[in-house]
DNA sequence: TTGACAGGATACCTTTTGGTTTCCTATTAA
DNA sequence: TTAATAGGAAACCAAAAGGTATCCTGTCAA
């Protein structure tokens, strides 16, 4: 499968959801299926997607799989933000002021 | 309409460059559409969607109308992102260094 | 060693998305 | 005042997205 775009692949509401879901820890896939109304091939799809996204690692161990968050998959989408930064001059102070009281 | 969400909104490269056009100015419809090989009333959907998510501030002059970035609506985009600070501290260091480098 | 369990694979369906063509209206310039 | 221009609106289409049911395989436990 070619990669998915990042963009793409945070649109959907379910899959930020099982993101911020791995992002408390790793999960196995049934593991994340019985937190949603949806059928377990369906969560299966989603976590398909996030994988070819680079958005998580997938470990298959014995029967089971782990799906573990990738946080770094997501730089394209902070990088992009970037972009409009310069008009966002009090929200960086802000996060200046942050970055430097986190240091201390 | 109802409210798109913004990171729908954001997952089709086309409004994301249509985007970064608006963050060098202000465009008309057609001045948008010159920039891509689309029609322009698929232009005009991508802006209507962007309008929808709050993305675009679209106001009419006259017989044209006139598209302005509203960097604001891309808010939820950069909390969400938030949650994977965690993740990040070596990125959250560069980008200080990015911050404090930018203040002088 | 066999039955239960985890989960991948496939086929299929419906809705949404991104695009087109065509037409219409309002505004402006000659 | 009329012709050209800007762009919205509607109807339509193909492909992609998100879901389902069903089946199959590999692994573990009794």
């Amino acid at each position: 499968m070619t990669e998915t775009d990042v963009f793409r692949a945070i649109a959907d509401p379910t899959r930020r959801q099982i993101m911020t879901m791995l992002a408390q820890g790793d999960l196995r896939v049934s593991e994340i299926a019985s937190q949603f109304e949806m059928t377990r091939p369906a969560v299966s799809k989603h976590l398909a997607l996030l994988e070819s996204a680079n958005l998580i690692k997938v470990e298959r161990q014995g029967r089971e799989t782990i799906n573990r968050l990738n946080p770094d998959g997501l730089e394209p989408v902070a990088h992009w933000l970037t972009i409009f930064d310069m008009f966002w001059d009090d929200k960086l102070t802000r996060l200046k002021r942050a970055v430097e009281g986190s240091d201390e």
